[in-house]
DNA sequence: GTATAAAACTAACAATTGTTAGTTTTGTTT
DNA sequence: AAACAAAACTAACAATTGTTAGTTTTATAC
């Protein structure tokens, strides 16, 4: 593993403290004193407080894109791209939970361009899961209900696994891959 | 119905900005401006910011707390439990979905003595609900899965409708329970 | 119409906010 | 040890924060 930079160690800081109580109500100060220096000192390495959330909030983001897009161009049917998708927000996870809870929690705090570049990636990403569950539909491999519903209560479990995950005493990541596959495909499958 | 109180009125209007961008974010001054009057004129009816946080959250908490307390008493199997459990879910959503933002997301700004009567009504709602699935798996009703998995996988689906419910247009609210049923328990039990 | 209560206003406060400028310390390379 | 870059510091700023005090307006009751 290459050393973490100073920046990288600032971003990782702040991800905790935005995941404990949010971004706004992190000050500069909050996450110098975490750092273990003063304020100002932050400035050395990043360019704002804005760069830090937009930081944490677009590499996830595109993180998850560029996983969906792969999933979505493979040769798989529905059930096996779900189960995909299942793998793809646990490995995530895994890596960076704290992030999470700004990208949950803290989007509509970044500015303009990224706030539009964000958005985006969510709604391509909902409207990939959607088309994958609308295919699984007709193909008869998921039960005909209400898609939205599927959708919606599969998606916010895997949201929110960035909640859950960190109390649970380790937990094996293939364990819970295969358990969460379980409670969420066997019974729309 | 009897008028609303100005009281009402600004606890209301505060509700959908906290549910907008958090409750850190959302100045007294904004909230004003919501209610067309200037920000020293909401003090008139209020007695500081903390106490709108707190009356949106430990009133919508003791409404969660009531409700499972019923279920739990009541003489139902586990599988018609948590079918109360998601109808309770849906009532509470319905009437204000707004409100359920800041108990989602700002629980963590109340102070020390509502923070931990919230955090105390939280763990035992999960407590209740942990039992419910624990009684149905011994009882052979639900699938002999991870009871956390389960837990949390109910849980978070029916704790973002929040945020799923207001998109759609008028869903009718007995579909919904029905569909939302179906998705939840019938791969579970 | 006069008195009373409800609800708005203006003006200001002390504290906190993100950030900048300029300087000093620390650590590494020659 | 001299030079240089990295990373810390102090001090301060302009803006914004929740809130208070005191006053004026608006609506209701007698």
């Amino acid at each position: 593993m290459k050393p973490e930079s100073r920046k990288e160690e600032i971003i990782r800081a702040a991800s905790i403290l935005f995941k404990e109580k949010g971004y706004s109500a992190v000050t500069m100060r909050d996450l110098a004193k975490a750092m273990g220096i003063k304020a100002a000192s932050l400035y050395n390495h990043i360019q704002s407080k804005q760069e830090i959330l937009s930081t944490i909030i677009i590499d996830l983001a595109e993180e998850f894109t560029s996983g969906m897009n792969q999933i979505v161009i493979s040769d798989k049917n529905a059930t096996e791209k779900l189960e995909n998708i299942i793998s793809l927000h646990i490995d995530v996870t895994l890596r960076n939970s704290d992030g999470l809870a700004s990208l949950n929690n803290d989007w509509m705090h970044l500015e303009e361009e990224n706030l539009q570049y964000f958005e985006k990636m969510r709604q391509d990403y909902e409207e990939s899961f959607r088309d994958i569950v609308k295919k699984g539909i007709e193909e008869k491999e998921i039960k005909s209900f209400n898609v939205e519903i599927i959708v919606f209560s599969t998606l916010s479990t895997l949201r929110t696994l960035y909640l859950w995950y960190p109390k649970q005493n380790n937990i094996d990541a293939s364990i819970l891959k295969r358990d969460m596959i379980s409670v969420l495909l066997k019974g729309i499958v």
